[in-house]
DNA sequence: CCTAATGTCTCTAGCAACTATATGTTCAAG
DNA sequence: CTTGAACATATAGTTGCTAGAGACATTAGG
């Protein structure tokens, strides 16, 4: 049985994380030790271990969260667990399409600025008019930006 | 001059982001018309339009309050509102290289699933296990996952 | 065995950058 | 003059943690 630290050195997890995940159900509570303190065994660490991961991959914690009780029922079909997966790789394929985009016109600012007086720099006079923009990098309503 | 709703209007930002704007001192306290309410006039309408902007390439809050206090000082150099433009750019750069990565592990769960029961599911299993991963995409500390 | 250093416990508050809700006031149209 | 939209304030919620306070548990050294 591991500690909650060695279950989140293990995992590459903060112990306070692992404690808001089973704050907010993510994990199930934690068995105790004598002493009152957590104790974690091998499914445990499995869990955490896929939460970690998902999260790395950019999946929220809601989406985790269903993606762990489709992996409890191995029975049924993956077609939810794939449409998550496809949804996430379309949010990501969104936010790399915006983020090229963002690239793009602070290169060109920051190429474009000779260097002198504010007065005259091409940073502060692009971000005062997004007409001088080459590409609509605006944000679309309801996306993070981020 | 304008009412909080024109002003929001012209500048593409909700009302109470203008209002929660003013509180956090993004923008000076608006002038008030006999009934209380905020008026504007065109300064106001064009900080807040850089403050959008800049929000639209992904500066932060605390970024954009010293590009604007910056653009208050017209005949100091520019080198101070450089720096912020890189490092936005590099900042942007790292999100991109991280994305790219997470695209190409989600196309690869992805096209690699067969479609069939949760137990064979290949979205499953990578979640549970990174090593299954072709590159490494771990998020590094300190960084902003999205 | 005692002590000191970690590690753990709970609880609360804070971070970014808003968004939502509730309740009340002012304004412009008809 | 009444109605309804737009405005006002204040508070709480969102996501995914992180940091702190103050108390208890465990472990390693002497
Ligand atoms: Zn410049
Ligand atoms: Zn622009
Ligand atoms: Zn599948
Ligand atoms: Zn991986």
């Amino acid at each position: 049985m591991l500690t909650i630290g060695k279950l989140g050195a293990e995992a590459g997890v903060k112990v306070p994380t692992v404690r808001y995940y089973e704050q907010i159900g993510l994990l199930p509570k934690a068995e105790r030790s004598a002493g009152n303190q957590r104790l974690y065994g091998r499914k445990a660490l499995e869990r955490l271990a896929f939460i970690r991961h998902a999260r790395d991959l950019g999946f929220t914690l809601e989406a985790i969260r269903d993606l762990l009780s489709l992996s409890d029922r191995p029975d049924q079909s993956c077609a939810a667990a794939d449409a998550i997966a496809k949804a996430q790789l379309a949010e990501v394929e969104s936010r790399l399409a915006r983020l090229m985009s963002l690239k793009a016109e602070l290169e060109r600012m920051v190429v474009q600025c000779a260097g002198g007086r504010i007065a005259d720099c091409r940073v502060i006079e692009v971000l005062g008019d997004h007409s001088l923009c080459a590409t609509d990098h605006r944000h679309p309503e309801g996306e993070h930006i981020a």
